[in-house]
DNA sequence: CATATGATTCCA
DNA sequence: GGAATCATATGA
């Protein structure tokens, strides 16, 4: 029989939205039979952060990022995708990470695809329905890290109206997988080539 | 009420 | 490089 860890409980969320963006760098996500493993994330925190949306304050769309951590914030981008965040540290912080990418592990289709924000979320079925659910019980939850992973450093992506907030390097990725969305431009933490040694 | 825009993806 | 596509945020 296979041992399989409980999943990651509040303490774990109830964090600054830059630790647990980076702990969650191949950390496994399962919804609905589908599992799979996180290789891409941004830490957005607060009012403060012109590049979160908690800039806004509290509105009807921020609702689930200003509540309590452990939740999750998804939210409509483009007119036609969505973004599936994890809600951190402390009730009316507005800190969020977003899953940005991962590696379907079980229940996909053979060629699904979950290297982007809009694609993950898709894949997994997190869509809006799931806006202020709870990753503490239920169906959807995350289940800790195992082993070793080499965490590479970037700007976040999609940004630049944020002025130097789109600048500050709260964008973690697992520097061997080859399932991140874009490479970063910076030299250091670049994920494997898969053309070059 | 009117209008601009976005934590993206896909196509030319 | 540009379009798709619409809920939200913002200002009149």
């Amino acid at each position: 029989m296979t041992f399989s860890p409980p999943p990651l409980a509040l303490p774990f969320f109830a964090r600054d939205a830059l630790v647990v963006a980076r702990a969650l760098i191949g950390a496994r996500i399962v919804h609905r039979g589908k599992v799979a493993r996180i290789v891409e994330t941004e830490a957005y925190r607060g009012p403060k952060d012109l590049a979160c949306h908690a800039r806004a304050g509290l509105t009807k769309r921020t609702r689930a990022l200003f509540g309590p951590p452990g939740r999750a914030y998804v939210f409509l981008v483009y007119g036609m995708y969505e973004c599936f965040n994890v809600v951190c540290n402390e009730e009316g912080s507005g800190h969020a990470v977003l899953l940005r990418a991962a590696e379907p592990l079980g229940g996909f289709d053979e060629r699904t695809e979950a290297d982007g924000p809009g694609k993950l979320a898709r894949a997994m079925k997190l869509g809006r329905a799931l806006d202020g659910a709870s990753l503490l019980e239920g169906d959807l939850h995350l289940l800790p890290r195992e082993g070793r992973v080499r965490i590479g450093v970037s700007a976040r992506v999609g940004v630049a109206y944020a002025g130097t907030w789109a600048d500050k390097p709260w964008r973690f990725f697992d520097r061997d997988s080859d399932h991140v969305s874009r490479p970063p431009k910076s030299a250091i933490g670049r994920p494997r080539s898969k053309g070059h040694p």
